[in-house]
Parts: structure tokens; sequence; C-alpha cells
DNA sequence: CACAAAAGTAGACACTAGCAACATTGTTGT
DNA sequence: ACAACAATGTTGCTAGTGTCTACTTTTGTG
């Protein structure tokens, strides 16, 4: 009679992936500082010790978990983004960056708040690449909205920055209570257009 | 002949600050997540559970970190926009105002963070009245704006947000290291402008 | 097929937060 | 003046954590 209690094997097969989903399931239900390595250890059914053979560090898990989502995001960014059909309608495209940025960090709050808090290991390049490239898509929108002519041609890194840190900034004060996720909508709207009307070069009187 | 060790008498006499300074120290040395209440303790030259007499928590003791740090940033944010003598220059002013912003946040960092983070106890309305009163100086400015006419007359409140949220952002992004030091002044002088010119009511053609 | 590398285990150390029971000091009503 | 009480500190405990070292099992490879 083989014994009920499913023998799992010496080696787990694919622990790394397991603990960062497992990392991810307490990110969401109890925030970055109550996980714990040995919980996550415990949930996928392993040695207390056996996370330090894939994370040298509680940091350097919660890094990879930063890396993860800052690549998901940039997907979701684009995807979004491309859904507009018209390649060169920038106000369309560029609500729909700023859309799918606070549908991301709503529906990631920890997670975003991880992404964006700024205890990352010191050489922790990866996800600092990871972030510069959720990032740069914007650029390229904006890049391409001035030489159309649809903005003020000044530094196109500077420009998006602005925008990004308006969207960053929502979402920030959306995760701290300061405002109801009711008003996102209308707030994200007008966010852009006010952004677009200010950077659109000025009218000849 | 009196002992050299200076005999500290029972009761420490004003515990509960200098466990505040001492806390604000161990912030700005090592961050949020490092700082441990026993730490304090020690540095303070008491018991490790007298903390326990004045926060009930380690959260308790960071949450009063936080309103402090509102209490503080909204004091410097009123300075500076006083300091503008023309009670009506709404650029000078709102610039005046960013500027103190993300000076206070590149001077005290890790406050900032904590201060702008989420996890603050359900129950701390302390904390969010602080943030409020130091949020709620900008719908002054903005309001007397769109009083006077310089201000799309929409939504004072949202479209105070807004801007805040951009200043927001850009200390995030700063403090996250997306963005150097050096090029903080210009940004923030870009993104009053936009804002300014964004959120004035259109030109008549 | 031996044997080194990889992956998991067990035990220890130093540290933490939080709790309870006790000690000391201030304060206050009579 | 002083007893009672509240406030404040202290000691000792529990349960939990991250990290380290030494050991065991498996896997892959020359």
């Amino acid at each position: 009679m083989p014994d009920t209690t499913e023998r799992r094997p010496y080696h787990h097969g694919n622990l790394r992936t397991d603990l960062l989903d497992a990392a991810e399931r307490s990110l969401r239900a109890h925030g970055a500082e109550q996980l714990s390595l040995r919980d996550l250890a415990r949930d996928v059914g392993v040695s207390h010790a056996a996370p330090r053979r894939h994370f040298a560090d509680r940091r350097a898990l919660l890094d990879a978990l930063a890396e993860s989502g800052f690549t998901r995001l940039g997907e979701q960014l684009r995807a979004a983004v491309n859904e507009i059909g018209d390649e060169h309608d920038l106000p369309a495209r560029l609500l729909a960056f700023a859309s799918a940025y606070v549908l991301f960090a709503t529906e990631n709050a920890a997670l975003t708040e991880l992404m964006n808090s700024s205890k990352h290991r010191p050489g922790a390049t990866a996800v600092t690449e990871a972030a510069a490239a959720a990032f740069g898509q914007i650029s390229d929108l904006i890049e391409d909205g001035q030489e159309r002519g649809e903005l003020e041609g000044d530094d196109p890194e500077e420009t998006g920055l602005i925008i990004y840190a308006t969207v960053l900034g929502i979402t920030s004060m959306l995760n701290s209570g300061m405002i109801e996720p009711a008003r996102l909508e209308g707030l994200v709207g007008t966010a852009v257009t006010q952004f677009l009307r200010g950077a659109r070069p000025a009218e000849p009187r």
C-alpha cells in the first residue's frame, strides 16, 4: 500500500520559479515587509535553507520580483499602446499608456510599491535595466510626437519624464489612499490632455 | 568620589522625543527597513522594552515619524510660498512650492519614502491628516489662480492633484535613481511651466 | 561508471518584536 | 504628610526571522 503522502522527490524541480510565485502571492496578500523566506519555503514544501540556493538574500528575491514586475509592466504597456490602431495618434496612445500603467499599479499595488522603492541592491543592474526598458517606450512616443510637430521639440527625454512622473505620482497617491479609485479615470484623462496642451508648441497669436 | 558613569535617573525624562530623534537618525542612515526598536533603545540608553510605553508598536513609531515629517514638510512649503512677495504671482508661487517639495524630498529621502508608503496603521488618522494639511496648501494656490482666471475653472482639487502628483513622481524617480540630481532643477521648472500652459484657459483664436 | 557540481536538509547563531510580571518614580486626594 | 495610584522603566520569556556552515542526496558529464 503506497502511503498517501505523495512523496516529494529530493529535488524540487523548479524551486526558483515556484518561490517567485509564492512570493508574489504573499506580496499581494501581506505586502513586502511581511514577506518571509521561511514562510515561502514552507508554502512550497521545502526546507528553510533551500531558497538560499536560488536567492543569495531576502533582498535578492525582492529584486527578482521587482524585475519580473517591470518586464510584465513593459509588456502590458506595449500591448496597450499598440492596440491604438493609428500609429501617430499621440493623444490616444498617451492615454492608453497612462491608463495601462494605472491599471497595472492598481492591480499590483504592493508590487508597484516594491518596484518604485529605492532600496534595491546597489549592484542590481537588472532591475534598473528592466525599469528603463518599460519607461523607454514613452520616450519613443514623445519623440515621434516631436518629429511630427505635435510637441515642443526641446528634450524628448525630459518631456517623457514629466508625463511619466505625473502618472507615477497619481498611482502613488492612489495606493497611499490620498485619492479614491473612482476619481482615477477622470484624473488620468485630464492629466494627459493638460500635458498635451502644455507641451504643445505655442499657438501663433 | 562620584562614579564617572553619569548615573542616569530611573526615569529618562523625555524618552519619546529622544526616541524619535534617534529614529530619524537611523532612518537617514539605514532606511526604514533596518530600523530596530531595540537599537533605538540602546542608542538612547534605555532597556529594550521601554519604547513600548510610548509606541505600541514598531509601526506606531514609524507612523509618528511620518506624521512629524508631514508637518515639517508643510511648514517648509508654507515658508517657501510665502517668500514670494507677490501674493498673486501664481507661476512663482507654484515653482517655489515644487522646488521646496523636491528639496525636502532630496534632503530626507528615506523619510519621504516612508511618508508616501502605503503601509500605515489602518487607524492612523493623524498621518493622513498631516499629509492632507501639507497638500491642502496647493489647493489654495490653485483656487486663487482659478478665481483670477489664470487657470481653467473646472475642479480646483483635481488640478491641484495633478501638479502635486507630478512633483511627487519626480521625487520618486529621483530617489529610486532613475534621474540624476543635476537634472532636477530643469525638470521641475519645465514641469511647472508646462503645467501652467496646460491648465490655462484656452486662448481665443 | 566515478566523481564533481548542483540542489536540498539540518542545526546553530544572533537578532528581532511583542508580551507579562515586577520595580521605581511622580502625582494627587484626603 | 502620606497612602494610593498612575506613569514609566526593567528583566525575562516566547516565537519568529535571516544567514551561515556542514552534511546528504541527486544529477549530469568526462
